[in-house]
RNA sequence: GCGGAGGUGGCGAAAUUGGCAGACGCACCAGCUUGAGGUGCUGGCGCCGCGAGGCAUAGGGGUUCAAGUCCCCUCCUCCGCACCA
């Protein structure tokens, strides 16, 4: 770096090469906002509209990564817009820091969880406001704190209350990494979400389900009010959902087997194509064929086989090219319309978890049954016949399977002749009339098992007594706090059980003694409210008080990734229409608008440690600085793109933040009497392009801010606004007057004109790089909360452009540019277009067959 | 297979309503500045062509005076879902 032993070269008036330091500012500005934690508090006593700005909480891995920093610049950036913009902003952060990776870390280094993470939380912390992120620090969440997830305990109590969270013996998802339960939506692929190399095993286990389904339909409704959200998640919820309208149908064995009884119940979504059923399937668990395979060891061989089959598949996360197989029972089903007896199979492809584990097999009418049965022989029988206004084609046959819906029924007894449509509603009714069957509406949606086998989370507030069975601890006595010295393995088997001061209890209800839960709550619980106790993060009587949260929410603007599109964002909306039922929010949901930003990506990969193409943030603050680090993630790409991070380009944003600082540090002259001047005159010339660039700029900022967000265009502009303001200083330094501070030579920039560029200037770039602005704020001599600073506004007067140029094109074709006033009419603009010389040269011997002229355009002359 | 997003210079991208394709930045080239540069500044920079000019937005067709933008077909990349009955 610079040689301290070189003489100083002679002081120069008007050139000032200070280097820009980002490391001193950014230093200086951060002690000074230390200094004073209420810069960013929300206000106690709002007058003003309120703005909830907030982006997903981090887990405190110990270290931000660049998709963090992504995220939290976009909502900074929103954030202090809307500030400047006078709103009442809150802008929160917290702790996701339940969770596994702190058991794993404390069975690798020996240090407890909570050690662990408040450590991790310490450093992140640190990370975020060297950042310079502007967050009301007095709200935050820790949700591994009691004083957090007692008030997960005191909703379970309130959701089992209600009986929306219930206690069942079930087949769950195991992680053998993990050691513990998944959810449904953690499974991805037949594996963990965390592992993807480990495939998810079965096993069953007791466990506390949380009532989801019952707002299954409200769910799906109410994702289109949700007109702030994008497209592409409202899709994946409501695929997530699965709403599927269909019958039940019960076929009767004649007889039972075992303890399942004699009725085969089957859902169809196509219940008009019944009279083409020519077997039934059931899934291998199905309790039915439990039952036959208990007295049966021939079947139960090729029925295990089936099962086997169907397990590897799952698990190789390819059970939708599962080859099909399947074997016949021996048995014979009625089917109720007809009276047929039909053969019933066992297949490897029937699902147990889905509608009702057996299916009515209609080979005519559905590819996967008519695959089935070509490859076993079995009947198929076509019962549907297109529809078309061409008589002859409608009764022709047609290729199989015809799975559409436009067809009339044929050789199906008194519905023959029906569409498929009316068929469905009809056979419906008289299924339900007979009484054996129902229109019916089943989900994929399942309820969300919430019990995990691990130690670093919530306590589930329930006790086991001999006496008195399942009982909830009492409200007065939450919360049950998690104990610290519990030795962490990952043997199996819930770490809590070998604590007994925690396991051994009293019964609520008898006095006697007692065993606590010693499962834990999944994490997904924490986030689900959590942005709820940022508006009262210190009640200690409630989760929060109503009122606080009728002001708050909905949230306003929502950022994060687009992988908690279904997890995190589904759940959160069940919490809020709970809490809705309980009387405790208002609002029917969360979160009013989401925004889902891109990936960062190196050399066209995700970022990741086996690809070593990892940047570190942290890096990135003290070669660049905060600010060039801040900006580059909003410059490089529209946010809800994935961004290809470029050492080179953040490069390209430093240089450009060094010229914004040697602009000011070459022209701010707040101590010039002129300064504060008002504009005398109507500016002319250089000047006036120069304003008028000014106030385009302050234009184009301000809508991409109030639009698409697209702060890449923003930040260009004000590139070229300061590319445009240098080039008209250029040559004009000779003739500067000191006295006046005036720039005399050739261009004749006003002192006055130049303090205005330079303020906006700073206002502008005000949400993006705060370090650099609130130096220049300084350096301008202005002081005050550049917060409270207004967003600079700009006249459509001197936005708009005197002289417009119009291209002319020939034939479709660009031959030459004309220069018009604005308000030049289209006669006008024709007469010039038709004037030029190259316009006359290109049409010359031609016939113009019609000009077309666009005002402000352009203008086509088409010739012959 | 179904659904969604995308494909524009050497690279990241811009073109917001059908109206000059490539703003802004990176890289590169030339010049200036500097004792020196991983500095600063100025200019150049889609492709072909000496030039006039021609050709260019994944590929092909269409609508239009005019298409990156609208319509049809094909290809490729990424993301989500996937025997869901």
């Amino acid at each position: 770096m610079a040689q301290e032993d070189k003489p100083i070269p002679p002081a120069r008036p008007e050139r000032n090469d200070e280097r820009y330091d980002a490391q001193r500012i950014e230093q200086k500005w951060t002690e000074r906002w230390q200094s004073d934690p209420s810069l960013y508090a929300a206000e106690a006593h709002p007058t003003k509209p309120k703005y909830y700005v907030l982006e997903m909480l981090p887990y405190p891995s110990g270290a931000l990564h660049m998709g963090h920093v992504r995220n939290y610049s976009i909502g900074d950036a929103l954030a202090r817009y809307m500030w400047m913009n006078g709103y009442n902003v809150l802008h929160p952060m917290g702790w996701d820091s339940f969770g596994l990776p702190a058991e794993n870390a404390a069975i690798k280094n020996n240090t407890p969880p909570k050690e662990w993470t408040l450590g991790n939380i310490a450093a992140m912390k640190v990370q975020m406001k060297r950042l310079g992120f502007a967050y009301d620090w007095s709200r935050e969440v820790t949700t591994c704190l009691p004083d957090y997830y007692r008030w997960n305990q005191w909703f379970f109590l309130k959701l089992y209350e209600s009986g929306l969270a219930y206690r069942k013996k079930s087949k769950v998802n195991w992680c053998p990494v993990c050691c513990t339960v998944l959810a449904n939506e953690q499974v991805v692929g037949g594996m963990c979400w965390r592992h993807e190399d480990t495939p998810v095993e079965q096993r069953e286990l007791e466990q506390w389900f949380l009532r989801i389904t019952k707002y299954a339909d409200e769910l799906l409704r109410d994702l289109e009010k949700l007109s702030g959200w994008p497209e592409k998640v409202r899709i994946m919820q409501q695929n997530w959902i699965g709403r599927s309208e269909g019958t039940l149908v019960d076929f009767d064995l004649g007889g039972t087997v075992g303890p399942a009884g004699s009725t085969i119940t089957v859902f169809t979504t196509r219940v008009d194509t019944i009279y083409g059923a020519t077997s039934v399937q059931l899934a291998p668990e199905h309790p039915i064929v439990v039952d036959m395979i208990a007295r049966d060891a021939e079947l139960r061989v090729k029925v295990n086989e089936l099962i086997a089959e169907q397990r590897r598949a799952k698990e190789a996360g390819d059970i939708g090219n599962i080859e099909k197989h399947g074997v016949f029972t021996g048995r014979y089903a009625k089917n109720p319309y007809n009276g047929e007896a039909v053969p019933v199979w066992v297949a490897n492809y029937i699902l147990m978890d889905y509608g009702t584990g057996a299916i009515m097999s209609v080979p005519a009418h559905d590819e996967r049954d008519y695959e089935f049965a070509k490859k076993y022989g079995l009947e198929i029988r076509l019962v549907i016949l297109p529809s078309s206004s061409d008589p002859e084609e409608t009764m022709a046959e047609p290729a199989l399977p015809f799975t559409t819906m436009d067809g009339i029924l044929v050789n199906s007894g008194e519905f023959s002749g029906l569409s498929c449509e009316d068929a469905i509603t009809k056979m419906s009714a008289l299924a339900e009339e007979k009484g054996f069957g129902k229109a019916t509406v089943t989900f994929r949606l399942k309820d969300w098992g919430i019990s995990r086998q691990r130690y670093w989370g919530t306590p589930i507030p329930m006790v086991y007594c001999d006496k008195d069975g399942v009982v909830p601890v009492a409200e007065k006595d939450l919360p049950i706090i998690l104990p610290d010295k519990v030795p962490i393995t990952l043997a199996g088997g819930s770490p809590l059980a070998s604590v007994p001061a925690f396991l051994n209890t009293t019964c609520p209800k008898c006095g006697g003694p007692a065993r606590r839960e010693t499962d834990t709550m999944d994490t997904f619980v924490d986030s689900s409210w959590y942005f709820y106790r940022y508006a009262d993060a210190h009640n200690d009587k409630a989760p929060f008080d109503s009122d606080k949260i009728a002001y708050w929410f909905p949230i306003d603007q929502y950022i994060g990734g687009v992988e908690h599109a279904i997890l995190h964002l589904i759940y959160s909306r069940f919490w809020t229409k709970f809490m809705r039922d309980m009387g405790l929010v208002k609002n029917d949901e969360p979160v009013k608008r989401l925004f889902t930003q891109g990936m960062v990506i190196k050399d066209g990969a995700k970022m990741s440690k086996n690809l070593g193409n990892v940047v570190s943030p942290d890096e990135m603050v003290e070669r660049y600085g905060a600010d060039a680090t801040r900006m580059y993630s909003l410059f490089a790409a529209p946010p809800d793109r994935d961004l290809d991070w470029q050492e080179s380009g953040i490069e390209g944003i430093q240089r450009f933040l060094g010229r914004v600082y040697r602009f000011y540090e070459n022209h701010a002259k707040p101590q010039d009497p002129d300064w504060r001047a008002p504009l005398s005159a109507p500016l002319t010339g250089s000047a006036r392009r120069l304003q008028r660039k000014l106030h385009q700029t302050i234009k184009r900022v301000t809508d991409d801010f109030q639009g698409r967000w697209h702060f890449n265009t923003c930040i260009s502009a004000i590139m070229e606004l300061l590319n445009d303001a240098n080039r008209r200083m250029l040559g004009s330094e000779d003739a500067q007057s000191p006295a006046t501070g005036a720039l005399v030579k050739g261009d004749e920039i006003p002192l006055t004109l130049l303090a205005e560029v330079q303020r906006n200037i700073a206002l502008l770039l005000a949400p993006m790089a705060p370090y650099l602005v609130h130096e220049l704020w300084e350096m301008t001599g202005e002081t005050g909360n550049l917060l409270k600073a207004p967003w600079p506004k700009y006249d459509p007067a001197l936005a708009a452009e005197d002289e417009i140029e119009i291209p002319v094109q020939v034939n479709g074709k660009l031959r030459s540019v004309v220069v018009v006033p604005a308000g030049a009419s289209e006669d006008q603009i024709k007469q010039a277009a038709l004037a030029d010389e190259k316009v006359r040269a290109a049409i010359a011997g031609k016939q113009v067959v019609k000009v077309i002229v666009v005002p402000k355009k352009l203008v086509n002359i088409v010739v012959r």
